[in-house]
RNA sequence: GCCACCUUAGCUCAGAUGGUAGAGCAAUUGAUUCGUAAUCAAUAGGUCGCCGGUUCGACUCCGGCAGGUGGCUCCA
């Protein structure tokens, strides 16, 4: 019998029958090794360990260990969530279920949706399919073959699957009874699903089309040992202590009312101050940079938008008013009037580029089940700004305003993600006019030094975007900052500047946003902080406490001494226990406590208090105000 | 907008099978003057999201609407 020769990961070669698979190489290695095998790798692809190895192919074993192994289980364990509903609702026909980032789902056409009490019994079955033990193997079907298979078995979105497929071929995975069509590879056998969690039931639309059926979603989550899930769930939990919508009622930040509307926002006093601090950053920020800050009116006429195409492509969204017959659009976007300032006098080539920035209100209608807390919301206030420069001054825009993006990323704390979206099909502008845009992006990211990732054929219709985006304490993506060219405004409004030789030109337009809307992003910044704001962004910055109704009249001087000295400070002279009011400051998160007592009284000092518990040393207000300054100026 | 679930005092939540409601915290009042995460007591507070229906009778059942939660679609 002839043999093959394979090479391991470690670089050593390993000689082999010929028509061995994954497991057999795994037992010629050990026994150990072996019985935790749960796939393996052929030349850095993922395949079963039924797979058969080739000569000369590189071969690796998978076992629970792995960092692959995480998405194997996760997508058997979607399979085996499968065959369970298949045994309790015979009926359900099965669709898709991949592994995703935080577990797996499987979406079913069933004809009544499930209820929580089907979640617990389709679990305690599944913990009975995977206590028995069914191997999963994989079995290779021509096209037609698998396309009746599946029109037998009555389930008309495999069908449609394999129907548009191109593969001559394909690959189902059998389990006991259970029969799917899948790419794979798979664990071994069910023994494997070890430790999952059914989470919740959700609507879904077959193939992400709104327009088609809408199918029954179970999602779970899966892991290699029980260990892990509980250390997920336990993250879960502490991810609903952080999130913004409980920390803006206890912090007193903001507030939503049935009465005022869906999705807007009523700031409360602490909340506008938090908004007022980023506001004047940004306001500085932007004139470091050479923006210019401008104003545009809440309403613009009906026929702007319609020149703007606003009106034919984002009316559904528009709020409409009427007054003295006229028609006006409550503007969900910032661009006309910047549009207007720059068309308001001739603009010459020494004039580019225009940087205007307005910190812009505006309003969407967005879909009542889209709205979630400060994220999504309905009435937002963007730091936005429109540059307006000629073709060959974009690479060094865009590249500044990734910089720019950095310096406040940095300042915040933030990691973050950027995404490049290049030409979709519906879309206007000439290839010259997108590749030029595309490449300024691109190589503007390129040059930033972090990863990006492109979506090809998701950009705007009107031109290429960058989108950056920040993650929420359940780890969901949130789209903040985004950098987009734009090639239709300058068109539709005729926007031109005179070129050195005399000539009009058109010039191109970059819309851009930074923190992107100050609702969402003061929501993300809640999660991330979980409420303990920085010094230089907290609300209130320190609350002079007095122990006894002895210490006031002093307390009050510190007190104003303080405000004087622009500290946003607050005080607490009630008669209650010192403990008690230090309980209530740490619930608010209140950076500093400045305690007073007689000691304080008799040395003319402060004594403040951290959250974290520790203590400074008790110091003259003067003293203290220089420490404040020198924290708020460090950003930390 | 679509699917499922939820909506009881300011907040967090109890209220089997229909007989019009209860706790803790907060609030108010009084006592206490007490140095680093809750001093004690008393009082007050709800047309049980809104509108309609079934019923002798509905917080409890049914329908509609509004708001919310988790997803889908869409998006800053």
């Amino acid at each position: 019998m002839s043999e093959i020769g394979v090479m391991l990961p470690d670089g050593s070669k390993k000689m082999l029958q010929t028509g061995s698979t994954v497991l057999d190489l795994a037992k010629s290695i050990g026994a150990g090794l072996a019985r935790n095998a749960i796939a393996g790798k052929i030349n850095g692809k993922m395949v079963d360990l039924q797979a058969e190895i080739g000569d000369g192919d590189r071969v690796e074993i998978i076992t629970e260990k792995s960092p692959e192994a995480l998405e194997l289980v996760r997508h058997s364990t979607s399979h085996l969530m499968a065959q369970a509903v298949k045994m309790l609702f015979p009926q359900a026909k099965v669709t898709i279920g991949p592994s995703i980032e935080n577990g797996f789902y499987y979406d079913f056409d069933v004809d009544a949706p499930f209820s929580p009490d089907d979640l617990d019994k389709i679990e305690a079955k599944m913990r009975e399919l995977a206590k028995a033990a069914i191997p999963l193997s994989r079995e290779e079907f021509s096209r037609d073959e698998a396309i009746r298979l599946f029109r037998d078995l009555g389930e008309t979105y495999k069908v449609e699957l394999i129907e548009d497929l191109d593969a001559d071929k394909v690959s189902l995975y059998r389990q006991g009874d259970f029969i799917d069509l899948c790419r794979g590879p798979h664990l071994p056998s069910t023994a494997f699903c070890k430790a999952f969690k059914l989470t919740s039931i959700a609507g879904a639309y077959w193939r992400g089309d709104e327009n088609r059926k809408m199918l029954q979603r179970i999602y779970g989550t899966a892991f290699t040992d029980k260990k892990e899930l509980d250390e997920y769930l336990a993250r879960l939990e502490e991810a609903k202590r952080r999130d913004h919508r409980r920390i803006g009622r206890e912090l007193d930040l903001y507030s939503f009312s049935d009465e005022v509307g869906a999705g807007l926002v009523i700031w409360h006093p602490k909340g506008a101050m938090l908004r007022t601090i980023l506001e004047d950053f940004e306001r500085k920020e932007h004139l470091k940079r050479g923006y210019d800050i401008v104003l545009g009116p809440q309403i613009l006429k009906k026929e702007l938008w319609q020149r703007s195409g606003h009106y034919e492509n984002y009316r559904e969204n528009m709020y409409f008013t009427e007054i003295d017959g006229q028609s006006y659009g409550i503007k969900p976007m910032n661009c006309l009037s910047h549009m207007m300032i720059y068309k308001s006098q001739l603009r010459s080539y020494r004039d580019l580029p225009l940087r205007y920035f307005e910190l812009g209100t505006v309003h969407r209608h967005e879909r009542a089940g889209v709205l979630h807390g400060l994220l999504r919301v309905r009435g937002f206030t963007q730091d936005d700004a429109h540059i307006i420069c000629m073709p060959e001054q974009l690479d060094a825009e865009i590249k500044g305003v990734i910089s720019f993006v950095n310096d406040v990323m940095g300042i915040f704390g933030f990691d973050y993600e950027m995404e490049l979206s290049t030409r979709p099909e519906k879309s206007i502008g000439s290839d010259e006019d997108w590749e030029r845009a595309t490449n300024a992006l691109r190589s503007a990211l390129e040059d930033s030094g972090r990863p990006f990732e492109i979506n090809e054929g998701d950009g705007a219709f009107y031109g290429p975007k960058i989108d950056i985006k920040l993650r929420d304490a359940l780890d969901r993506r949130w789209q903040c900052a985004t950098i987009q060219c734009d090639f239709t405004l300058p068109e539709r409004f005729d926007l031109t500047y005179v070129a050195a030789d005399g000539e009009k030109k058109r010039p191109v337009m970059v819309h851009r946003v930074i923190l992107g809307a100050i609702e969402r992003f003061i929501g993300v910044l809640i999660e991330h902080h979980a409420g303990n704001f920085p010094l230089w962004l907290a609300p209130v910055q320190g609350l002079v406490l007095t122990v006894t109704d002895n210490q006031v009249p002093y307390a009050k001087t510190v007190y104003g001494e303080l405000l004087e000295a622009g500290i946003r400070v607050q005080h607490d002279f009630r008669n209650e226990k010192l403990g008690f009011k230090i309980r209530e400051a740490q619930l608010q998160r209140i950076p500093y406590m400045f305690v007073i007592g007689d000691k304080e009284v008799e040395t003319g000092t402060v004594t403040a208090r951290y959250r974290d518990g520790s203590n400074l040393p008790a110091m003259k207000v003067a003293e203290l105000v220089d420490f404040l300054g020198r924290e708020v100026k460090s950003f930390k």
